[in-house]
Parts: structure tokens; C-alpha cells; sequence
DNA sequence: AGACAAATTGACAACGTTGTTTATTCAAAT
DNA sequence: ATTTGAATAAACAACGTTGTCAATTTGTCT
């Protein structure tokens, strides 16, 4: 590999001069600038990070570390935001696992610091609490779509329930009133929040007595987990009658439009359907297109970078939970 | 940050000796050994991996560069794949960046290169030839689900025509005669390899000159792309009245289930319906499930680092395009 | 031309490691 | 008791860079 002496050689300068033109100081002359420039675009010098960072005793790394994959592969949209973010900053993002189901955690984490990272990103793949072990409280940390059971870390959560309070209240204004919610299972953190959300807007307009929540759409089988949606989804539209139905995540409205196909209750028109996920290309293949709330994973992505930069430079010290927004995306099933 | 020479004064020995003990030099006396990794333990000392790499001059870093995430974000796997088969093998990835809309792919190589990486993957989202710029010679590459247009390039990727042949032939034995195809765009290279294999499999039952090949289930109106799957698959099925029907990707399967749905057509009984993707849970949450050839990512991605590590070593220099077998899924739905 | 300040450059140390060479210790062999 | 040789440890240089500070060059003013 070409080092900065090389170049200085070509050029018939020092090499300090050389680190000077590399590292913008304006005290170089023009023509000396231009002709090591030149020779730096010659022999393609790269400047060796490894070797800087030595010296300078900052890396410029930020550490992503995330738990096993889920069922919402949508979730790599954090690691796109993150990096996006990151790449703005000057920063480099070094994802270290995306399933660790070997390396353990703190493993991670030791090549985080191995690499002498500034701070480290921890993200999981579903919105829930999560106890980390006690070394991560040995650099900087901000949490993504997850949180500490404690409130003791920074963290960075999509707000469920404004999401639901949100989409509620559209399909309240557009004159649906009885709307079922086919939750998804209450140990979900989204789903406590969702259904809240879901109740205040109900209250708003004072119709908090007359609605209809299915919790979980699964059902436990010899330990394996069955999805019932359609079963339950049946009983709901036979018992209630509701004029609307709210979805727990995409895939449950994927199953009820083929409930709702065979009773012949044409969706957006004899019945609305609202949902949340706006999971990639599901609610636009669907007849008609689902309205759906999307997760904000690309913005969470982002935000957790930029609070992280900020706690390491000790801009900003707080832990408090960050709620990030979310977007309904409109389209003809409401 | 702790230093060796901190650790070797806790101990009472030069720190060159605690450099053995971390490298596992046997030449150290045990009773040296002891003090020396209580000492690592109580300071914590995490051995800088720059200054590491700054004396022997090699990084054990691969670079990650990967396209704009497109409509099939299962392909995290390949990463996924490529994270492990890295971790196996003692290396860091460096995942330079997902989305490099904005730095161009000879940006991320700058970083990789600054980074002393010792070689690249480079990854697309969907199978396609791509044509990489000249700087990507510097070091060496591994192309994994894309492929270089000349084959002048180490490439994996996935063997779109076997995985057809193989499901054909499986419909085939099964007993289904009238097979139709809703095939993806011709442009797409899968849909050509696909399509070849498909027609391989009836040739081998002698019924090539009776089947139903549609290619495309969408149309460009006023430059935006539209789904017109249920037509197309609705007049497949009056004009070819098919037993068995395969599709391009699950959302064609998908909205296959409505149509099929629609006219009484029971998936698994009357016709017979098969996949491409494997995708996540679409395939499962269909009744009847759906039989789907999943494509091998996470394989891809752990073939393309042990490809690109025999690279580095010179233990394998052919160029040679490798295919990676697909698994059909086997479900319901035929 | 000479003096002085400003601009520019270079020499050298330092960062935290590992490779190489040299020194020390200690037990066994004479 | 001395020599030998192996085992162990230390000293020092080196990796490619940046920080510090002294040295040199350049330009301006008298």
C-alpha cells in the first residue's frame, strides 16, 4: 500500500507537508499543494485510517449491534437510517452481528471496543424492553426500537400509540363507528400501546363503550404457534358488525380481505380496513390497496446516530425515550 | 482506553511479555501468564485492533457494498450469511454502506481501501449482471447475486434455472399435465433462467408444446409500473385452463389465491399452484400454505466470503461463476 | 540592503502495537 | 565449580500517521 511518504518523495517535499494537504491546513503553498495532490492521485494514496486513528486516539466508528432478525425484515430500514445518518456525519457504522445467536452480546460489544469504537447503537428487530448486560455501560449507548426495562438508557421507540390513536381517529372522521381491532398479542409492547391509543380516540368521541378488541390473532398448538386470523376475524364480523376493522400488522388484513372476499363485503365500501406495518409491497397488491401505518424504521435509524454523536460529545445527556412518529400511508381500503 | 504498557506495569513485567500472553505466545513462564491475564481481567484491556493492524499490516477486514434495497428485502440474508461465515473466519465486515444513493459505489471502495480492507463482496438485491467501475480491480471481489457482464469477475449466485427445472419436474411427477407460468419481466435475468429451466422439465415429459408461458404480470401506464396480475392470471385460466400454475413470486401467488378464490378454484385440489421466493411469512399465512423455491441468500452470503477469503489467500483464483442450489419449500399448495 | 514579521516547511517525538535481537535466568551436563 | 543450552524476558526498532516546535523561506517596510 502507498503511505504518505511515498508521496512526499514523488512530490520532493517532506511528508509532514504532505499530512498537511491531506488534512486541509491552509498553511501549505499553492504550488506545492498542486503538485502533491498530484502525486497523491498518481500513485492513488489512500490515507490509512488504522494508522491515524493511532495517532489521533479517535476512531470515528459507531458500533451497530442487533439482535436476531424477526418477521419484520422491514427492520433493516434502522440499519439504512443509521448508516445514511452516520455516513452524514463523517462517521463510519460497523455492523457487528445481525444474528447473533453464537457470539453473545458482550462479545460484540468486546470487538466494538477492540475497535475501539466511540459509541455503540443496539438495536432490535421488534419493539420490546430489553435488559442489556451491565458492560454496555462502559461507552456510550442509545437503544433502537427497543428500550431498558428501567428507563436508564437513551432510546429510541416509534410512538404506537399516537400510531393508533392517529389512524383511529381517520376512520372515526370518516363516519366509520363501530370498529373492531384485531390486536396483535398483548406481551407485545406495540400492542399495550396501540390499544391504548386505540381506547383514547375511541373516548374522543365518546363511543368508548361500543368497540370490540381481539387480542391475538394466534393461538399455541403443541408448542408451535398456529395464526387463527381467519377463525377469529369470522366470529368478530358475525358478533359485532363492526364497520371497520383495525389490524394488528399487514399480514392479519392479508387474511381478512380473504375473509371478507368470501362473505362478499367489498373492503373500503361496505367495510373499512386500516392496519399497520405498510409492510413493503403488501398493501399495494392487495384489491383495493390497504391504508396502513407505517413504522418509522428509516427515521429511528437516523435519530439513534444523531443521539448518539450527540451523547458522545456530551451535547446532549439525557436518557429520556425518544418517540418517533408514525405515518399513515392513505389509500383505498378507508 | 487501557494500554499493554498499563497492564504490564500492574503485572511487574515489560509489556512485550503481556503481547505474548495476548497472542498466545507459549514462551511465557505460567506463573507470568496468571499475573498477567488477572491483571488483563481487572483493567479490562481490550487490545487496539488499529494499532495491530498498523505493525502487521493486515486489517482482517472485508468490505460489505451492497446496491439500494429493492423489493426483496429477504435479502438481508445475504448479509446475514456473509456477517457469520466472516465471524467463522476471524474477520470483521465492514458493511460500508446499504443505500449509497447519495456516495457513489466508488466512494464506499475509497472507504473500504482507507480501511485496509483486505477484499470486497459486493452484493446486488435482485440477480442481475452489473458492471462495476474499473477501480473494483484493485483488490480482490466477489460479486454475490449479480454477476459481471464479461464473467470477468468471481460471482455467486443463485441457480435460478435448476430451482425451475426442479419445481416443474415436481409438479410434473405429481401429475399435473397444463402448467402455466406467470413469469416475471423477460428483462429480468431470473425470469430467462427460469423460463429455460421450466421448459427442460416438460421437454423431459414430452408435453413442451402444451404449455402457457405469460411473460410479465405488470404494465407500464404513464411511467409508473402497475400490477395486473388478476387479469392476466384470469384470462390464463379461461383460455388455457390449466392444472398447475407457477408463478414468478409469491405476490403473484398471492393475488393468484384472490382470483383463484373468486371462481371457486380450490388451491391443492383443482390447480395446482407454485412459487418463487419463499418469501418470509407470505407463503404460510395462504390457505392452503404455499410451495415456494426459496432462494438461497443466506448461502450466497456465507459462499461469497469463504470465496472471497481463498481469493486473498490464492488458495482459489478462478473466476468462475458459482450457482447456489435453490430449496423448494414444500406446502399445501401442490 | 537590512530588519523584521509572516508564511511555509521540516525534524522529531508520539500513538499502541508486534518483530527481531539481545540479555538474563535456571537447570542439566561436564 | 564451570560450561552449555534451553527457556524466558527485556530492549529497541518499526508500522503510518499527526502534534509540536524549531528552522527556513518569503515578503514588506524602512
Amino acid at each position: 500500500m502507498v503511505t504518505i511518504k511515498q508521496v512526499a518523495k514523488r512530490a520532493g517535499v517532506s511528508f509532514k507537508t504532505v499530512s498537511r494537504v491531506v488534512n486541509n491546513d491552509p498553511t501549505v503553498k499553492e504550488e506545492n499543494r498542486v503538485k502533491i495532490l498530484a502525486a497523491i492521485e498518481e500513485l492513488g494514496y489512500q490515507p490509512n485510517l488504522a494508522a491515524r486513528m493511532v495517532r489521533k486516539k479517535n476512531s470515528d466508528v459507531i458500533g451497530f449491534i442487533s439482535d436476531e432478525i424477526s418477521t419484520t425484515p422491514a427492520s433493516v430500514d434502522i440499519l439504512r437510517g443509521a448508516q445514511d445518518r452516520a455516513w452524514e456525519l463523517g462517521k463510519t457504522l460497523m455492523v457487528f452481528n445481525i444474528d447473533p445467536k453464537k457470539p453473545s452480546a458482550s462479545n460484540l460489544l468486546e470487538q466494538c471496543r477492540q475497535h475501539r469504537a466511540e459509541g455503540v447503537v443496539y438495536g432490535a428487530m421488534y419493539h420490546q424492553p430489553v435488559k442489556l448486560p451491565v458492560q454496555f455501560d462502559q461507552q456510550p449507548l442509545v437503544m433502537v426500537n427497543c428500550f431498558d426495562p428501567n428507563q436508564q438508557r437513551a432510546a429510541i421507540i416509534p410512538d404506537d400509540e399516537q400510531a393508533a390513536y392517529d389512524v383511529t381517529l381517520q376512520l372515526l372522521n370518516k363516519g366509520y363507528k363501530r370498529i373492531a381491532f384485531l390486536n396483535l398479542n398483548p406481551k407485545i409492547v406495540a400492542a399495550k400501546l396501540r390499544l391504548s391509543g386505540f381506547l383514547t380516540a375511541l373516548k374522543e368521541f365518546s363511543i368508548d363503550d361500543d368497540q370490540y378488541v381481539v387480542e391475538s390473532v394466534e393461538k399455541v398448538v403443541e408448542g408451535r404457534t398456529i395464526d387463527i386470523t381467519r377463525e377469529v376475524a369470522d366470529r368478530v364480523i358475525t358478533e359485532f358488525k363492526p364497520d371497520a376493522i383495525l389490524c394488528g400488522k399487514d399480514l392479519v388484513a392479508l387474511s381478512l380481505y380473504f375473509v371478507l372476499e368470501r362473505r362478499d363485503l367489498r373492503v373500503g365500501h361496505d367495510i373499512g380496513v386500516a392496519s399497520f406495518d405498510d409492510w413493503d409491497c403488501i398493501p399495494q397488491i392487495l384489491v383495493p390497496s390497504l391504508s396502513s401505518v407505517a413504522l418509522p424504521y428509516y427515521q429511528m435509524g437516523r435519530a439513534s446516530v444523531t443521539r448518539l454523536v450527540n451523547l458522545i460529545s456530551g451535547k446532549q445527556t439525557s436518557l429520556a425515550t425518544e418517540r418517533v412518529k408514525c405515518q399513515l400511508s392513505s389509500r383505498e381500503s378507508f
